[in-house]
DNA sequence: CACGCACGGGTAAGCGCTTTCCCGCGTAGC
DNA sequence: GCTACGCGGGAAAGCGCTTACCCGTGCGTG
């Protein structure tokens, strides 16, 4: 591999014209020179070295963004708005994906620390788990010490930046939406329950409810993971508990079609037998048949907002931004039979 | 940020010893030592610098990939795979989006490299473009010059280790089976022509097609991006050329539930009316409606493979791995009316 | 009892780059 | 004609870490 070094020698200047010249110094350099020091890099093929560049300017160009994994959906849309807003301020985006896993969450945090990056943003939900976020407080509390800057996605427990989804409002809306329908009997395809995106869509859910005088027992929500396969099988173990359930809320648009793909398998008709709805309103939403009643979440905004934030300096006080979720009445939802 | 040395100071010892602590060397350090060390680690919440460790061991550890949009199940599906045997080896992977600029894509190399990855793996189509690929490869050839590895997937105008999907006679298998339905009037909604993925998808496709006599006038093609929306307007040009289209043949799924989209917005039943197929079989093409036949690519296992080579020492000669496509039947498809 | 050696630990030389500081030159000002 | 200054260029000091290499112990051997 060429260094630096080798294209000085090779144009007969010193390290430091190199240097330079090829990232464009203040320093003024004769013409002369910088023909014979780009003649050499083209000859060498020279590329500098990143980690020699970070490490001699201690400059923190890079942001990290520890997700879900961005082939989720949710995450590459959020994803998508991070990089949009990193890319238009010239850093590099590093992508990790936790796969929800906290171990790996820490882990990360630690390493996109040492990468040096000069911001980290947590785009995952947070966690109802007081030990985990003692700990990750800490690591972040450590970076932010030394002048890293943090920016969260959801409700974590850290005081900084972040930008908030109205998980709460958007199930409220989707509870009065079932319930003005005329839905009695509403079964939850709920998320994992340690995650504070699964507590507040569920609150909000039943505020919806009780807003219409109804309640939301607890038989009737089945957790589990976040994707299309374990929300067939919350909502296959729902009707198999309560075959009268006239509406299916799930807490997410892969649940919600993982829903679809159930009932449709046991020929129960979507909306006229059973109604389904979703939440986030991923591109996917619409496809789908029926198409999904939703809950819209300004995802690619959600990314871009959290990047501007955590790359501005920052003012003395935390910034909360929250974003407005909004009802998308689609083929999936009517009233309920009879 | 805490060094080395305060944490050496700290616990009085030296540097050294502190470095061979922390990274556990194989010179051994008494327990009394390790332990204040440690404690120091701990107390000043040490992270080392990973910009100077990876240049004082000139270790190359992490791994590149470039792809077209992370965002795009295809792609997401095959960086699981990369993900999985990165992760298995300890690497870490630096995910590039290039969303097919071949401008960003040259880019990213020369990052690629500064960043002094272990390999580069190439997971976006290739280009026809002559001018392209001669700058493409000639980064690449100074890359692994010195020591640096390159695996691609697809065909790519490069020699190296590749895993090459089987494209075309994928696609032949899709044309035989839209003949031997009895189908004669298709379109083809084909990807980005400067794509060798197009090309091969579409060479395969009239092959099957001139196998049963029939074949593929270039008006029946329309080309645009591999998207969702192109798709959705490719159909709509094709049928406004030729309404009598019996069967939309889209070069990848995407694109196919476009066309599923339009034609149901138009009114025209699938599969009665027109029947649709599309190509890679994303996770999503069994939850459209009517769910959709087309053509498998083991999207995680290429992607497994293609880090799997990248990262092996490599033989003497390229090695290229073929993988076959297979036929999924759903319910997109049937005979043509009448 | 002297010697050698293994062992734990420290010293210092880089890794490849940036950047401050300094130096020698040519020009302008008096 | 001499000093002052501006300017282009080089020498060298790090950035934070790893890792030879070296050096003093304390032990085992002949």
């Amino acid at each position: 591999m060429a260094t630096l070094s080798d294209v000085a020698r090779r144009a007969g200047v010193s390290p430091a014209t190199a240097s330079r010249v090829i990232n464009g110094s203040s320093k003024p350099v004769t013409d002369e020179l910088r023909e014979r020091v780009l003649q050499a890099v083209a000859d060498l093929q020279y590329v500098p070295n990143a980690h020699a560049q970070l490490l001699a300017r201690s400059h923190r160009g890079a942001v990290g963004v520890i997700v879900h994994d961005v082939s989720d959906p949710y995450f590459s849309e959020i994803t998508r708005g991070l990089q949009r807003v990193a890319t238009d301020q010239g850093r590099l985006l590093m992508i990790c994906n936790s796969y929800r896993d906290p171990e790996r969450e820490l882990e990360y945090v630690e390493l996109l620390r040492g990468h040096q990056v000069a911001a980290i943003i947590l785009a995952g939900s947070g966690y109802h788990d007081a030990e985990f976020t003692r700990l990750l407080n800490g690591k972040l509390a450590a970076y932010e010490a030394t002048g890293g800057r943090v920016a969260v996605i959801g409700r974590h427990e850290h005081s900084g930046d972040a930008v908030m989804p109205d998980n709460r409002s958007g199930a409220r809306l989707l509870g009065q939406e079932l319930c003005r329908l005329g839905h009695e009997r509403i079964g939850v395809v709920a998320g994992p329950q340690v995650l504070t995106t699964t507590t507040d869509r569920l609150t909000g859910l039943r505020e919806g409810l009780t807003a219409h005088g109804r309640d939301l027992p607890e038989h009737r929500i089945r957790y589990a993971e976040f994707d299309r396969d374990s929300g067939a099988a919350a909502t296959a173990a729902l009707l198999d508990a309560e075959p009268e359930l006239t509406a299916i809320a799930a807490l997410n648009d892969s649940m919600a079609i993982g829903a679809l793909a159930l009932l449709r398998s046991r020929g129960l008709a979507v909306p006229d037998r059973v109604s389904v709805v979703g939440f986030d309103d991923m591109p996917m939403a619409r496809d789908v048949t029926p198409t999904l009643t939703t809950i819209r979440l300004p995802l690619v905004e959600m990314g871009a907002r959290a990047m501007a934030l955590a790359l501005d300096p920052g003012a003395d006080r935390p910034r909360v931004e929250s974003l407005a979720a909004e009802l998308v009445r689609r083929d999936s939802s009517a009233q309920p039979p009879d």
